[in-house]
DNA sequence: GGCTAATATAAACAAGTGTTTATGTAATTA
DNA sequence: TAATTACATAAACACTTGTTTATATTAGCC
């Protein structure tokens, strides 16, 4: 993803730390410490603080839109659109559960312009998924309501997967978690 | 709630501040000036900025307790009980949006002992909502699986309702909200 | 080797933090 | 009325924050 190990190392620990803590609980100094390197030497691989949540942030909500125009691209239907977005969740989760925290959290952090800018692209994103449990309820697939409600309610069901990073979780298989929280999101708890 | 008014005042804006800010980001002088006194005067109310937050935390940890201690007592069937648990979490969000935002994400910084109990408290009360579903689950109604698992699903399926604290959506009625939630916990979003 | 760029550090800076002290005024109670 | 309590403020304190400057060391390249 780095070509600079070093700088690859950093924005690890960068990201780490900034999960951990919250943007205005890390600080420079504990990051460069845990780098054991001196906190000025920092900004030899980033401009400041706030560059660095604005590039983690960014980074991710790309991902985000990437991943969900490839599956507005496809043919499928909008029950099987919704299992991939759900999917979708699920493998970021997994593949980076610090930096999907980040994420639901740590945007208020950003500079005025840039966070309007985050909120507008994820209210875009959002919007994007209820047209697709529309596309669901039309279709007569799912059952009829509100779709953005439902699709708040869809999306909060997987977000506190992040949690599942402690050392006890990690071993958990992805793809059954994806059926079970699938078969939770389309059918409920109750037989 | 609190006899002194100025002090009632004084909680409800620190409650405000500290939700939209978060704890690290809000600042003693920021409250003050909402408060239009100056800084030194906010302890005449609280002994210190972390003190507010503890206070705040345990306050609605507690609530949640004596609710669910409540359901717990009575001889509901497993269903009911979950409806109820539904019911108690929507309505405490719709009491105070601002407190329950708070209760999910500024535990992070209570001293590190306070924080300790805080979690534990939590996992137990979390425990217990585990086993009214597993209850359900051994009565046959509701489908098999993992009862944390799914009590973290139906847990989290409601925690994004705190984002209802916007204008636009304050005046949602809080029983068809929880009509609909509870249809999506129990029977998901399939026709 | 000599040169350039990357990497490192120590020291300092300006701004902001929660909190305390000293001191005053207004309100309540005896 | 006098005394006690509640409420208010200005000034200062000790400490932490992100960041910069100046300077040294190292690594890669001709």
């Amino acid at each position: 993803m780095d070509k600079n190990p070093k700088r690859a190392k950093f924005i690890r620990e960068a990201t780490f730390l900034l999960s951990e803590k919250g943007y205005k609980a890390m600080t420079m100094r504990e990051l460069a410490s845990r780098l054991d390197c001196d906190k000025s030497n920092i900004y030899n691989y980033i401009a400041s603080k706030q560059a660095l949540l604005d590039q983690l942030l960014f980074d991710i909500a790309d991902k985000f839109h990437t991943g969900l125009s490839e599956i507005e691209a496809t043919s499928y239907s909008a029950i099987d659109k919704l299992k991939e977005v759900i999917r979708l969740h699920i493998r970021m989760t997994f593949d980076n559960p610090n930096k999907m925290q980040i994420h639901a959290y740590e945007w208020r952090f950003l500079e005025e312009d840039r966070k309007k800018l985050f909120v507008n692209r994820r209210k875009n994103y959002e919007a994007k998924i209820s047209n697709i449990v529309q596309a669901g309820i039309d279709e007569g697939v799912f059952k009829s309501g509100d779709s953005e409600f439902l699709r708040n309610c869809i999306l909060s069901s997987i977000r506190w997967l992040y949690t599942w990073n402690s050392p006890s979780k990690k071993n958990a298989n992805p793809l059954e978690v994806e059926k079970n929280i699938t078969e939770f999101i389309l059918g409920g708890i109750k037989k």
